[in-house]
DNA sequence: CCGCAATGTAAGCAGTGCGCACATCGACTC
DNA sequence: GAGTCGATGTGCGCACTGCTTACATTGCGG
């Protein structure tokens, strides 16, 4: 599939509108439109109806590259996570990718979103599994006594989740000052051990020597 | 501020068209527009523009009677909570005012709501010194060995928002059923129970019988 | 009684999502 | 090769939106 004939028929008008949407939710301009999508990528208003039945569909094409990208970020911060600590890297890597791409973010989950996209659901169902296992592995070799229950399990497992999406649009919405990364990441830190119910290891990255005065509240 | 002569002037538009957009917000109708409030105000389109410098201002203020009512459900739902049971009803309650007025709560939290807002603010800072509060009383009879310090104080309470938040959240957007009212109560009980690092004393609704009858009405 | 500021209105502009008819093209058949 | 057909792209139009600007109507203070 080459260059047709360079006017008419674009060829791959479809990633070209993707990439766009993309680019657009990155500028954070607010609402993307669909109007806006097709003129950044360069093609007549309506030409986006043709790939997407509604503008819904583009945004949910979007969120759904932005899932495997979000996929990636929490690889990426620990491959195999397997105490309350890495559990904490990837939490924070949550929550820097939702200040990283807060339209993006916003658009995979924040919308409403009616539970018609095969796609987002399987996309949120990975994540819920993912985070499950990473509980579960998490916590096999860490907590021994008492041995817990699965229904323990998926309580730990849905307050993880719950807690780091809840951590991530606090700071998105300015509940929580996130202005400072460092800040951002030991709050996300202290919370997870919090929810752990280990003590905090040291709240700072090696780093604090003194300075504190922690303000917030904001 | 009696009825003038009835045609004219409304005499109080602005109450009116909170009203109004409360109502539209509760219908759930997705987006409110300043248009369709004045329809339902019975008065011009341009009229709200008079008490409300923009749609913004207008949702912003429907939000702030949100957050009042939000304290109110809160506070209803236990007037002095002290343990983490107590705790548990009072996020039962925060999840259960989010499912019950959907529309309204994202008006409250999601909209991206730039910090120009000092109503806003100064809600969601309430908010968070009363979770502080709570978390503080409720942990200071509580978890007397192996004293925690004010940082941990802090580290807990936002834990405990953000995990409240995020459950109402994900509930909210469909990332957890939400069609059975009891499956979410014991759901949020024993994510705060997890979080509190407590084991849930029993996951069934119907383990307190207490005078406190939670009346979830309107 | 008059003027004024508060409050209401209608008209209009730019932008939006989206349906509809038409244009253009590659690919496939005969 | 000529013709057809479905995929893709276009222009136009409708209903709607937020918001501005100019104008109408009021109650109230002087």
């Amino acid at each position: 599939m080459g260059k047709p004939s360079d006017s008419y028929h674009h060829g791959d008008a479809r990633a070209a509108c993707l990439r766009a949407a993309r680019e657009l939710l990155e500028e954070g301009g607010g609402g993307l439109s669909v109007r806006a999508v097709a003129r950044r990528a360069g093609v007549s208003a309506t030409a986006p109806y043709r790939h997407f039945p509604d503008r819904e569909a583009l945004v949910s094409a979007v969120a759904a590259q932005g899932y495997r990208e979000l996929a990636e970020r929490l690889a990426a911060a620990h491959p195999a996570p397997a105490t309350p600590e890495d559990l904490a890297d990837v939490a924070v890597a949550y929550v820097q990718f939702a200040l990283a791409h807060p339209a993006l973010f916003r658009a995979m989950f924040s919308e409403p979103c009616d539970p018609g996209n095969a796609e987002r659901a399987a996309a949120t169902a990975a994540i819920s599994a993912y985070v499950d296992g990473l509980v579960r592995r998490a916590f096999r070799k860490h907590g021994s006594e008492a041995g817990p229950g699965a229904d323990d399990f998926e309580a730990l497992s849905t307050a993880v989740w719950a807690l780091v999406h809840g951590l991530a649009f606090l700071h998105l919405d300015g509940k929580f000052d996130a202005s400072v990364p460092e800040v951002v990441a030991d709050r996300v830190r202290g919370a997870v051990h919090a929810n752990l119910g280990v003590a905090a290891p040291r709240p700072r990255t090696e780093q604090r020597a003194r300075t504190e005065q922690s303000s917030e509240s904001e």
